[in-house]
RNA sequence: GCCGGCGUAGCUCAGUCGGUAGAGCAACGGUUUCGUAAACCGUAGGUCGGGGGUUCGAUUCCCUUCGCCGGCUCCA
């Protein structure tokens, strides 16, 4: 009987005859490991356990704790719920149905659409196939007669899918009655899956094309143990309770008004002192950093749009143009075209060079209706916006501090974690971007040498630049782990050629600058949508609209609690005064729930000894505390921002 | 924009299988003067998102429009 030798992850090798399965050589290793894999890698290639061994070649099983585990299974939990819906939905078709990094989906064309009540009749149906331990039965089909299998079955959608993507000979899955043309692998059968949900069902368009198919949309997610699922749904309890949206109206941050028009962001008092800190703290850095402050117009001629290219490119983001005596002006969706102008107001000469131009530019942008979501994503906001001029040579030192300064900005509101991302070009298409070659060469060494210098890890992103120029992102990480894409350091070679920049070289001539966007915190919206949810809106010290609230115990302690109310803010500490006729609990409570960091209880105890009793909002009652000595301790905090306290 | 869901008092929500609505909190008035997360009593507050239709009668059914929510797509 030929054999073939089978390599482990060890090193070491045996020998099995040809053709055993995966299966079977993890139970010769033992039975543990037989009863835990998921699937297989041979020869590099994902397969089924099932999957048969023809030719020497080295293994290695997929277990729950490999990478690709989790996502083997979640993309069978899909085929289980798809093997669920068309079950009890005949008139359901599948489309496709992928893991994805919560979880799974898929998608089905159906007139009618799916209920809550279905979604839990589809749960139920599912847990009586994953008891019955249904086989996820690999199969292979010519393509022509696939096809037509899939045809005679009505599924129109697969039909499509074999048509555009089957091999001559393509495999497909089968569990129960459920057939799907799917390159696998999948795990060995429905009882191996332990813990899932069904969570939420959402409209989606057959290949994303929203002139196609309508779908609808099955999400679900699914862990090895119920333990991961448990804290996977608690997550998202927790997500719902920072949402910003709820905060922001509990909190009396900002609203947004039928009346005005959505999108459109309007900042209450509390939240208008937070944006007026980070623009206070923003525009000191920028100025200790070598930036020039400026402001430039909201609405500016057409014509300008026209220059810059953005009627072209950027239209179908812009708020329509307005007639103004035989003119027509542009709402400004971007700051750039204002910053090249005061750039070009006068000559410039090497020696000024990096320009560095820094505006908190209020833009508008027409986004269609159902892609606006409270403060992350509005039509008007204002980026804290910079555009930096300079010569190619100085380049990689401007991309240096740009990272830094993003960086330092990150961190100084208390955002430990970031990933990095670095979005270069399609080489195979030239034609989608401005620029020459050479220059974009230039631009994306001069970026990954950056980051390199720098040691900052980071994710390439081929083919994810703009047309105008490469970039680098910067997402931060909140405190339950969710990324947002804030700050942005992108190239552009397309305005500066557009506008005709120059300045004038040691070699008396004229050269083209380099020049650079960037936008740390991205928009100060967004921001501070981030920042709400990071916090819960327990801001620190710092941030807090109201950073210090005095209560009075009764009335008799009213003229004591004003004077330490004034002492206060004489030191510049944001601080109120509630003296409600409520009980003292109930004042706090209110405080508690307004999340002001730092509550002064005055009775009569603390008007004799010229004190306040502190009560933390994290940590509940602190002790007294004389009055002079708690002033200067609150304001150091506050001066070093401090996070914790 | 598209698919689906939703829109009742300032807020959170109940309710009417078609006979024009109710609770808690908030607000306002009073009593109470209180020691670390909700004192008590009372008062007022809604053309049931807007418009149109069906009907003797619409908050309820139908159409339309605006907005919100979850997605698709895109992005700061």
């Amino acid at each position: 009987m030929p054999s073939v030798q089978i390599t482990f992850p060890d090193g070491t090798s045996r020998e099995f005859p040809q053709g055993v399965t995966a299966l079977e050589v993890a139970k010769s290793i033992g039975p543990r490991l037989a009863a835990e894999a998921l699937a297989a890698k041979v020869d590099g290639r994902l397969v089924d356990l099932t999957h048969r061994i023809e030719s020497d070649a080295p293994i290695q099983f997929i277990t729950p704790a490999a990478p690709e585990g989790l996502e083997i299974y979640r993309h069978s939990a899909a085929h289980l719920l798809a093997a669920a819906v068309t079950d009890l939905f005949p008139d359901a078709h599948p489309g496709v149905g992928p893991p994805t990094d919560t979880g799974f989906f898929y998608d089905f064309y159906r007139e009618k659409p799916f209920t809550e009540d279905d979604l839990a009749k589809i749960e139920s149906k599912m847990r009586e196939i994953v008891k019955a331990d249904l086989p996820n039965e690999r199969l292979y089909f010519p393509k022509e007669e696939g096809k037509k299998l899939f045809d005679q079955m009505g599924e129109f959608l697969k039909c499509e899918l074999v048509e555009e993507k089957a091999e001559p000979v393509f495999s497909a899955y089968r569990t129960g009655k459920f057939l799907d043309f799917c390159r696998g692998p999948h795990i060995p059968s429905t009882g191996r899956i332990k813990a899932f949900k069904l969570l939420s069902v959402a409209g989606a368009y057959w290949k994303g094309d929203e002139h196609s198919y309508p779908l609808q949309r099955i999400y679900g997610t699914a862990f090895f143990t119920a333990r991961e699922l448990d804290e996977f749904l608690a997550k998202i309890e927790e997500a719902k309770k920072r949402d910003h949206r709820r905060l922001g109206k509990e909190l009396e941050l900002f609203s947004i008004q039928d009346d005005a028009g959505p999108g459109l962001i309007f900042w209450h008092p509390k939240g208008g002192i937070v944006r007026k800190v980070i623009e206070d703290w923003l525009r000191d850095e920028l100025l200790k950093r070598g930036y020039e402050l400026v402001f430039t117009p909201h609405v500016m001629r057409l014509h300008l749009w026209e220059t810059s290219g953005h009627t072209n490119f950027y239209r179908e983001n812009m708020f329509g143009a307005m007639d103004v005596e035989n003119d027509r002006y542009q709402l400004k969706p971007m700051n750039c075209p204002g910053h090249i102008l005061i750039y070009k107001s006068r000559r410039r000469s090497y020696r000024e060079l990096p320009v560095r131009m820094a505006e908190l530019g209020t833009v508008y942008r027409y986004e269609r209706s159902g892609v606006l979501h409270g403060l992350m994503r509005v039509r008007g906001f204002t980026q804290d916006d910079a555009h930096i001029f300079c010569a190619p040579e100085q380049l990689e030192d401007e991309v240096q501090a740009c990272v830094e300064f993003a960086f330092a900005v990150l961190s100084a509101f208390g955002f430990d974690r970031y990933e990095v991302e670095l979005s270069t070009r399609d080489p195979a298409h030239p034609e989608h971007y401005a620029g020459t070659i050479e220059e974009w060469e230039r631009a994306e060494v001069a970026l990954r040498s950056t980051l390199d210098r720098m040691k900052v890890p980071f994710k390439p992103m081929p083919g994810e630049a703009v047309f105008y120029g490469p970039k680098i992102d910067v997402k931060l990480v909140d405190a339950i782990g969710r990324p947002w894409q804030l700050t942005t350091v992108q190239f552009d070679f397309n305005l500066p050629s557009r506008f005709e920049l120059e300045y004038v070289g040691a070699d008396g001539r004229p050269h083209t600058p380099v020049m650079v966007h960037r936008a740390l915190l991205g928009s100060i919206e967004r921001f501070f949508g981030v920042l709400i949810e990071h916090y819960t809106g327990a801001f620190p010290a710092w941030l807090s609209p109201v950073q210090a609230l005095v209560l009075p115990i009764s009335e008799k302690q009213a003229a004591y609690a004003r004077e330490v109310v004034e002492k206060l803010r004489g030191a510049g500490i944001r601080t109120e005064l509630d003296d409600r006729n409520e009980k003292l609990n109930a004042r706090i409570r209110d405080a508690q729930l307004q999340k002001v960091p730092f509550m002064l209880v005055v009775g009569d105890r603390e008007a004799q000894a010229q004190g306040v009793a502190v009560r933390r909002r994290d940590t509940g009652d602190a002790g007294f505390r004389p009055v002079a000595e708690f002033i200067p301790w609150l304001r150091q905090l506050i001066d070093t921002r401090a996070v914790k306290w």
